[in-house]
DNA sequence: ACGGTTTCGACC
DNA sequence: TGGTCGAAA
């Protein structure tokens, strides 16, 4: 909940621009016949027609509703077209849809600062707009407003029926009206006005609401739908709150709306006016009771985010009841599909956007055979994120085994010690989070990086990491830490306990419908022997880590091979484990390439974060200082010192400018980095980041050009 | 068996 | 501070 910070005089000027069923439109626009018909789109036909997720308004109008599947939507609208979301490694794929809302994005953050909340929305601060124009506009003249804004809802106005027209009409007129109405009437001209271009340039109609905070404008923006807009002047919001529903507000429509209305009889918006500020927050914590107090008198100082892009990627797929996932052959094979995709969406951010993702997370859910009354959750493990399909899958997959080990282990093993330990998932999901943009006027080291992606992916890779420099690998990443269960310190995984916690019987040997033949090994340990517990003390506390030790079997060789995995990554684990000290000393040799973690989509982060945890211990009193100041510094620069927002579209649209953005955003001082890093730097870039520690200096003379993506998509299938 | 995502606050 | 979880849309 945002500690809603505001003035009740706020004179923001905020849209909301939603789309009308957004992906029939798209659908729509794809297959222009279907428009006007009662159409739906639907996921996975073959299971009662499909799950709906998204319904035409004509549909809607003969009561097909989005939580009915194909049949019924058949049944209730026999004429309703059913259009299928596209499927692509045998999951649905959205990207036609996150393209278009892309477009949308794109048409829509002309006139303001403009947050991406969705696929299909956005928010619009149109403050500085709508005063720029009563500046300088008269607003009593009728020819200057549009058609399009007239046709505004403006709530408050009475009668919303037969001369509403004309009351609205005069309303965008009023040269008496307040200056917060001359305000929104402005913000509802130029919210009309893209409205319009989202029309004739993307073919897909929206509705929007215009008002003085986010959640007003939300509210407004559902209010009339399709392809309206509806504006809330302030003298208004008192009577559109009071009686409105409490769980339809934003963030009350789950267990807290629940609460309110259980625990304190609040029903309406208005029943909330009832309790003080401080007996919201004896309820609710001093954060949401403000909020709750605040918005229940249409108070919200949340701002309206400079962000056009999403933070981060995600691909998931359930695998509900019948279906779910009984072995480690199909969670395997399920998983490499997800994370082919991940990475496919991953470079092309790369590419469209200059950005990187920085950490790699699992999510999955499970139930337990045998075992109906457990219903704990799947925990979800994340790691950093090393850029190539076949290190997201490989991490990926170790990522669930961490998972699993704990959610099998973690349910009384010893009660139920005799029985199968069987399990099955309902769910995977990976996501990338922590994109940072890379600065513009960068191509090379784009370049740079993206073959060592290539290079990892296409020629038998040294496991020697001795023998590689440091820069080299920083960017293949052979061998991360993943620090597991830091924070419980007091679990029973005290010395000779370690390896039977992580131990667990055998698994169980039926596939969704094929043979007993997959057979998974009594320890996790075995099967994916580069987890190996370490234990680390750290201010006292002792921690376990899992090392993730590169097996080397990267490029696709851990796709179905799993016996062959086995036995590489068995006689890898103690050679894992000494890299890794290895490398940080080699590290601390030569000194601390904080750039080179920034850099290295991977290393970096796993690197900084748990060679830092090592440094530490090891050398505690002594040369920790210098490592720790460029650990600093490189979390300053990937943190305090990235453009303000991320400003690039997915479509391909170029915007002017983002190298200005960068240039200015990124100038800082060089002191914070170690000179020493410079010279370890590969040759190819070291140029061009010796320039980017001088701002001004740097030209921008990389040629842009050439897609890494088409140089890099035809590794998938040669 | 309301799916696939995405974001955000709370908590440790 | 960051990882993880749960809520919410």
């Amino acid at each position: 909940m945002p500690v809603a910070r505001a003035e009740s005089s706020d004179s923001r000027v905020i849209a909301h621009i939603d789309m009308d069923c957004f992906y029939v439109q798209v659908e729509q626009r794809k297959q222009p016949t279907l428009r006007g018909q009662p159409t739906a789109v639907v996921q996975y036909n073959s299971w009662k027609g499909g799950g709906l997720i998204a319904v035409s308004y004509e549909a809607r109008r003969s009561g097909v509703k989005r939580s009915m599947r194909g049949a019924e939507a058949k049944q209730v609208c026999p004429e309703i077209q059913l259009v299928q979301v596209p499927v692509a490694r045998g999951k649905a794929d959205l990207g036609v849809y996150r393209s278009a809302g892309s477009e949308v994005v794109s048409i829509l953050s002309r006139k303001g600062r403009c947050e991406r909340a969705s696929i299909d929305e956005v928010y619009l601060d149109l403050t500085e707009s709508a005063e720029t124009m009563l500046a300088e506009l008269p607003l009593d003249r009728l020819e200057l407003i549009s058609e399009e804004a007239l046709k505004s809802h403006v709530l408050g106005l009475d009668v919303d029926g037969d001369n509403a027209g004309e009351s609205v009409r005069k309303w965008f007129l009023g040269s008496d009206a307040d200056h917060r109405d001359k305000l929104l009437a402005c913000g509802a001209r130029i919210v009309a006005e893209l409205r319009l271009q989202v029309l004739e340039e993307a073919e897909f109609t929206c509705s929007a609401g215009i008002a003085h905070n986010k959640m007003l404008a939300k509210l407004a923006s559902g209010m009339n739908k399709p392809a309206q807009q509806t504006v809330v002047p302030f003298s208004s919001v008192k009577k559109l709150l009071e009686p409105l529903p409490i769980k339809k507000m934003k963030q009350l429509g789950g267990k807290l709306g629940t609460s309110l209305q259980v625990d304190l009889g609040v029903n309406t918006v208005g029943d909330l006016l009832h309790f003080s500020e401080e007996k919201l927050q004896e309820h609710y914590g001093i954060n949401t009771g403000t909020w709750l107090w605040n918005i229940a008198r249409g108070i919200s100082g949340d701002e309206v985010e400079s962000r056009l892009l999403p933070k981060s990627h995600g691909a998931g797929k359930t695998f509900p009841g019948p279906r779910a996932l009984k072995t480690s052959a199909s969670v395997e094979k399920w998983l490499n599909e997800l994370c082919e995709e991940l990475s496919e969406r991953l470079l092309s951010d790369l590419e469209q956007n200059k950005r990187i993702a920085h950490t790699l997370t699992l999510h999955a859910n499970a139930y337990k055979l045998n075992d109906s009354e457990s219903v704990n959750k799947f925990p979800s493990k994340s790691c950093p994120l090393r850029y190539g399909t076949a290190k997201i899958q490989e991490d990926a997959l170790n990522l669930f085994y961490a998972g699993l080990r704990e959610y099998v282990g973690s349910n009384n093993i010893k009660t139920k010690g005799n029985q199968r330990h069987g399990w099955a998932i309902t769910g995977l999901s990976i996501s990338a989070s922590k994109i940072v943009a890379i600065p513009s006027g960068t191509h090379s080291i784009t370049k740079y990086f993206h073959n060592q992606v290539q290079t990892h992916t296409s020629e038998k890779q040294s496991n020697d990491i001795f023998t590689q420099d440091a820069a080299h690998l920083s960017y293949s990443g052979n061998g991360s830490y993943l620090r597991l269960h830091s924070m419980c310190p007091q679990i029973n995984t005290c010395e000779e306990d370690t390896r039977n916690k992580y131990s667990m019987p055998s698994l169980n040997q039926d596939e969704d419908q094929n043979e007993g033949a997959s057979f998974i090994p009594k320890s996790l340990d075995e099967q994916h022997p580069s987890f190996s517990t370490v234990r680390q003390k750290q201010d006292g506390v002792t921690q376990d880590f899992l090392s993730l030790s590169s097996s080397g079997a990267e490029n696709g060789l851990v796709l179905n091979q799993t016996e062959t995995k086995i036995d590489f990554l068995g006689e890898e684990t103690d050679h894992g484990l000494k890299s890794k000290e290895q490398k940080w000393k080699s590290y601390k040799e030569k000194g601390t390439p904080s750039i080179l973690r920034f850099f290295g989509s991977h290393g970096s982060c796993s690197f900084s974060k748990e060679d830092n945890n090592k440094m530490l211990e090891d050398n505690k009193a002594s040369s920790s200082a210098d490592s720790q100041v460029t650990v600093n510094s490189c979390s300053e620069v990937v943190k305090g010192k990235l453009p303000p927002g991320n400003l690039l579209p997915q479509t391909g649209t170029t915007l002017s400018s983002q190298d200005e953005l960068s240039r200015t955003a990124w100038s800082y001082n060089s002191d914070e980095i170690d000179p020493v890093t410079l010279n370890e730097l590969p040759i190819e870039i070291q140029a061009e980041v010796r320039a980017w520690l001088r701002p001004q200096k740097r030209a921008n003379t990389m040629k842009k050009g050439s897609s890494i993506v088409d140089y890099f998509l035809p590794t998938k299938n040669s």
